[in-house]
DNA sequence: TAGATTAGAACGACCGTTCGGTCTGGAACA
DNA sequence: TGTTCCAGACCGAACGGTCGTTCTAATCTA
């Protein structure tokens, strides 16, 4: 049985090395033993922290969403106006696809539901919520003009969104911090009053 | 060796199941065998046309983004000015997602470098450099705010197709054609002057 | 008939998973 | 304290099945 509770050494071992693999070469491009060799663990240490290999994949999965989760309730908690969460939004998401580009790519890039078949889009997500809930707050404060919500919510991050996938696919020009201030401009034009 | 020029009848009975079958199950979750089974085509005659299971996908994809680089040339022939030409654009691209989500899926949702090693990201194919034209054509006639070019395109399109993606995900509550106009709206406060 | 096309059995490689086993630390007991 | 016992952690060879691909023979067509 997975170990949900306990985080041991492996445990959190093979975690790692599946998330730098899956990321870089995709799930179904990643077997098992690649796993093991890489993390020097055994297959055996998997399968008894792991139901198996899909588990593994949404343990991860889990994981991710629930980090950002945090940092984003974080940023709703830290920032008053609806402007202002915004711009820190992007420049959150901006700063993690630089730090940690195999998180990014693992939440953005993978096709989850093509190893993970009940797995719900990320549309249907807490962290997808939340951006909401800040759009949301804007419309009623009447900062934000009164769209329908998931447009206006795809307006303001799917941008952002797609410049990280830009940086993520290495066409950018520039490094991603150079195009924060304008994206963070583009966004919030799009959806003020 | 596949014989590219020739259409020969079997040829696009293989091209449509496949395409069926990757953007619904994914391509590592499609067996060639799946697809001889399910278009009525020995595997043989799949090998005959294509060099092999990856240069399959690979015409498919090529097939995808030449359709999508006609239509958006005809657009940008047909409309004159950027306003006009992003509006067409987004309209396009919903109506294409409404009619033939299987194309739509295809192309945003497939991770191609997982299968097509040296494939080149969406964001240096020919059709993104048709909007990217849009988009510059806009700036140089002082309709669209001197951006960084990236930037305008992200921040012009990245809406509407995260709608898309929504849409492919069936998280959204009402048809697409709904959030059209809302969508063609924010697009352009986003990047007007 | 020559060449293009189609058929489908067969093959080898890989992959997810299983399972019988070893090791380790600490609880129970004398 | 010394001994026994056990459960959880970990190991890795082996298995069964699937998949991409090959190959030879059959069939069509010009």
């Amino acid at each position: 049985m997975a170990t949900a509770g306990k985080n041991t050494k492996l445990r959190s071992q093979i975690l790692d090395t599946a998330l730098r693999l899956f990321s870089h070469r995709g799930y179904f491009n990643t077997s098992i033993h690649d796993i093991c060799r890489e993390a020097g663990v055994s297959i055996g240490a998997v399968y008894h922290h792991f139901a198996n290999k899909d588990a593994l994949a949404r343990a991860l999965f889990d994981d991710m969403l629930a980090r950002m989760e945090v940092a984003l309730s974080d940023i709703l908690a830290c920032h008053a106006t609806c402007h202002k969460r915004c711009d820190a939004i992007i420049a959150f998401l901006f700063a993690l696809a630089g730090q940690s580009p195999e998180i990014m790519r693992y939440i953005l890039d993978a096709r989850h539901h093509e190893f993970m078949p009940e797995a719900k889009p990320l549309g249907t997500s807490r962290p997808y919520a939340l951006l909401r809930q800040c759009i949301e707050g804007g419309i009623r404060s009447g900062a934000v003009r009164p769209l329908d919500p998931q447009v206006a919510v795809e307006a303001a991050f799917g941008g952002a969104i797609r410049m990280i996938q830009l940086h993520l696919d290495g066409v950018l020009e520039q490094p991603l911090p150079h195009y924060l201030t304008q994206t963070q401009e583009c966004a919030w034009r799009a959806i003020r009053i």
